[in-house]
RNA sequence: GCGGAUGUGGCGGAACUGGCAGACGCGCUAGACUUAGGAUCUAGUGUCCAUGACGUGCAGGUUCGAUUCCUGUCAUCCGCACCA
């Protein structure tokens, strides 16, 4: 055996061996650990040394719970649908299915650099017509159950351009590609009712083993809050309009209403002399992006010129239209405290509208505001309410509307149904036709999947639909019901429908009948840990788990969430900024690989920072991490052939390196493992220079406990330590705690807190003991002084306190 | 604006439930071996008016003792953004 750590070669052989001779193979005797992770979009840029980070850290952990005697399921897959892609195919004319499949292939080139324990056998890719039947299919179930219904909503809409954009499209307002201004276009749209399932969607959070700023998101993107709706008449006619508060105990202080331009009712009620007002208004609100909805904060509004009623004490409250009202939220309509409400009470002074206060600082007489009072407090002005305390009054008062028939407690969400027809060409068709007699119908399931046909031009149609619309022959079916002449759906599913179950499919891949079989769902399902970009925090993991929750209730799956535990990895920073092809800033594993090998660059992966932050990426920093590569090697090709007996110094760091490793392991603290590694190695270097010799078995536990980080370094060693069988056919080494006890220690010996001496000690030593040797050791700096304290803490410290 | 996170040497970072701040690594300095060094090895490396003092963004507090707990404050980053 060489000195020499010659990775290239010890690279090469290894990745043949497992290729070969699989370390991960089925066996039904061991317990199942899925362990996945988010897979890529196979971008033209290919991958950098920070998509290398989440892949590096998935795989350790893959191959840790191998070593912990579990049958691992680690696989890989591609999220392929998507705009790049088509944009690519518009500009260069380059078939996206080609474009795909050459990307692809460069990724999967990449990700073998790795070395991860990825099962081939099971890749998946969104657009593959078997992958996206099992997409497809699940829309027509939704379908069934009512879940997948059409509805006219607002588009991102480039006039210039005359297409759809994505929101990351229109950011800033204006069109990414023309600059023109973005407005919006009504368009029929397929959604998914995803808000019924909001409640236990927000839930089931408790359940999960995920980072807690994660469930917050999820929490609040959902936006559950109590309040009630309130019906309010409009004076001198018989309609009403009924309002949204979550604060029914400032009822009496309401003094005007406001509703969303886009309010259904708006027409219907506007007074004639003020319709054109109102008009304008409406229609400026129509123009302005949301952005620029968002970014003015001046508030703006027109009157109706009506009046609604307040139900409790008959005031007649001016209405008017302000797009600070969000018409998808509550009922489009609220009632205006100006007094208790920060937005309410600008748009009163600038309209001048009267403030009535009803809720005063408890213990305080009532003055006049100079600006919302927003806090609970004590009820004035509010009739039969009054001195009672608003937090009581909340339920009283709604109680109190509900008994008359004027309103109900309810609770709200801020989650929103689900757009999910785009108009473009690569995705997954929806699988419905639409028939003048029957309505929409959907595609029988077995005639699934319903492939994406070519098309001579990927160039929006000018029109809002899809490229699909214009191929004639594919669009004109006949109707599945009854026969007659009908056309096709021509919108296409969003990105997100792919990868909204993908993880169930790993499972089964190649499954034609089902999308994934009982048995197999059964045994290797729900993913254990799941290691991705926090990028994904909200909707990713909220539409899968929404998906995973509709498999359950149709019987598909026994589990109602996919993931037990996530784990989010921190992104790759270089000169300060995310590595991202356009800043030019990227860093390719590629050359690393050529110039350290793959264990190297592994390890400096995870030793560049705490995994679940962002990291800087330093590109000498790998140096360190290369010197300690070599230093490992060279300890093992010296000692090999000449192993020492066990001394209880060996045993003593033998120990203590399991416990370290495997507890900062198990922290996903995968930069002090590194770290742990090198303290370990350098103390067995110190104390086989001394002399002393390394044991086996500490060398085949430093092997072992490397194995996850630098798999082809330790089965070269493990193989030369005379052993037949791959290392991760071992068992990850267990420590015993008394095994590492130290038989003397140092401790410190401190004077009012400050550190005075060091003092060596017996490890069983009694504390008064201690005390002495403290006192004796420090003895000329006490002279004069009294002590008042003498604290010992086992182990530590000595604080001797004095006057 | 609201919510969350972070702030420690020249740099990346470590420090378990309060107990010797700066582990580990990069970089740097000096030396050894060398024709050579982007190799290897050895020693050193928080700051300063250096037997000591000061040091974990800043100002206080609790404690024998605070990077760790509490109060206030500043900065940076992330998420949400008129959510009634």
């Amino acid at each position: 055996m060489s000195t020499r750590y010659e990775y290239k070669a010890i690279e090469t052989k290894w990745r043949k061996k497992w290729q070969e001779n699989p370390i991960n193979k089925e066996n039904d005797t061991k317990p199942k650990y899925y362990c996945l992770d988010m897979f890529p979009y196979p971008s033209g840029s290919g991958l950098h040394v920070g998509h290398w980070r989440g892949y590096v850290l998935s795989d350790a952990w893959s191959r840790y719970k191998i070593l912990q005697g579990y049958q691992v399921m680690h696989p890989m897959g591609w999220d392929a649908f998507g705009l790049p892609a088509e944009n690519d195919a518009i500009k260069k004319g380059i078939h996206p299915e080609i474009g795909t499949a050459k990307n692809v292939a460069n990724f999967k080139r990449q990700l073998t650099e790795i070395s991860a324990v990825y099962d081939w056998d099971l890749e998946i890719n969104t657009t593959d017509p078997a992958y996206y039947k099992w997409t497809q299919w699940i829309f027509v179930q939704m379908f069934k159950q009512g879940l997948a219904y059409e509805k006219r909503m607002p588009i991102n809409w480039c006039p210039d351009c005359k297409t759809g954009l994505a929101n990351e499209e229109a950011t800033s307002g204006t069109c990414e590609r023309c600059g023109a201004v973005v407005t919006k276009k009504m368009l029929r749209q397929w959604m998914l009712k995803i808000t019924a399932y909001g409640e236990r969607l927000l839930k089931d959070l408790d359940q999960l083993e995920w980072p807690e700023k994660v469930k917050k998101m999820q929490a609040d993107w959902i936006g559950k809050s109590y309040g009630a709706e309130i019906d309010f008449k409009i004076a001198d006619t018989d309609k009403q309009i009924k309002v949204f508060t979550t604060r029914p105990d400032t009822l009496y202080g309401a003094t005007f209403m406001v509703l969303a331009p886009e309010h259904e009712m708006v027409h219907e009620i506007t007074t004639e002399e003020q319709r054109s007002e109102v008009e304008k208004y409406v229609h400026l609100a129509s123009t302005k992006s949301s952005v620029d909805r968002m970014t003015s904060k001046e508030k703006t509004g027109v009157f109706t010129g009506v009046y609604g009623i307040n139900p409790l004490n008959g005031a007649k409250l001016p209405i008017y239209l302000s797009d600070y009202v969000l018409a998808d939220y509550g009922t489009g309509a609220i009632m205006c405290v100006p007094a208790h409400d920060e937005r309410d009470f600008e748009f009163a002074t600038k309209f001048g509208i009267s403030i009535v206060q009803v809720i005063k600082k408890t213990g305080e007489e009532l003055k006049p505001l100079t600006e919302a009072y927003t806090e609970e407090g004590v009820m004035v002005n509010s009739g039969p309410f009054d001195d009672m305390k608003s937090t009581e009054a909340k339920e009283t008062i709604a109680s109190y509307l509900q008994e008359h028939d004027i309103g109900q407690k309810t609770v709200n969400y801020k989650l929103r149904d689900w757009v999910f027809s785009r108009q473009r060409y690569w995705g997954e068709p929806i699988p419905i036709i639409h028939c003048d007699t029957c309505g929409a119908v959907p595609v029988p399931e077995a005639e699934l999947p319903v492939k994406l046909p070519d098309v001579e031009s990927y160039q929006p149609t000018g029109t809002g639909e899809s490229p699909l619309a214009d191929i004639k022959e594919w669009v004109h079916v006949p109707c599945p019901t009854c026969g007659k002449p009908a056309k096709r759906e021509t919108n296409t599913m969003p990105q997100w429908a792919g990868s909204s179950w993908y993880f169930l499919r790993y499972a089964d891949p190649h499954n034609q009948d089902e999308l994934v079989s009982k048995e197999k769902a059964e045994k290797w399902l729900p993913v254990d840990m799941y290691v991705g970009g926090i990028e994904h925090a909200v909707l990713h993991l909220l539409y899968a788990r929404f998906y995973t929750k509709f498999l359950y209730d149709i019987g598909v799956v026994n589990f109602e969430e996919p993931f037990v535990r996530l784990f989010n990895q921190g992104m790759i920073n270089k000169n300060g900024v995310k590595m991202s092809k356009s800043k030019g800033n990227v860093v390719s594993p590629d050359q690393l690989v050529e110039r350290y090998g793959c264990d190297s660059l592994r390890m400096y992966e995870l030793f560049v920072g705490p995994p679940e932050i962002d990291s800087e990426w330093d590109d000498s920093g790998i140096d360190g991490v290369f010197r300690f590569m070599n230093k490992v090697w060279k300890l093992i090709a010296e000692h090999k052939d000449r192993p020492v007996p066990v001394t209880r110094e060996l045993e003593r760091i033998r120990h203590k390196m399991i416990y370290e490793i495997t507890s900062r392991l198990n922290n996903v603290s995968m930069n002090t493992v590194v770290s742990g590694f090198m303290e370990s190695t350098n103390r067995l270097i110190d104390l086989a220079r001394s002399g002393n010799g390394l044991d086996k078995e500490t060398m085949e536990t430093l092997i072992i406990l490397l194995a996850p980080f630098t798999p082809h370094m330790a089965e070269e060693l493990w193989e030369a330590l005379g052993h037949k069988e791959s290392v991760f056919l071992q068992k990850w080494p267990e420590y015993d705690a008394d095994k590492m006890q130290e038989d003397t220690i140092e401790i410190a010996v401190q004077i009012n807190g400050k550190l005075r001496a060091n003092l060596q000690i017996g490890a069983q030593e009694a504390q008064e003991e201690v005390l002495n040797k403290a006192k004796q050791i420090v003895g000329d700096k006490l002279e004069g002084k009294t002590i008042v304290k003498e604290i010992y803490v086992a182990g530590r410290i000595v604080n001797l306190v004095v006057k």
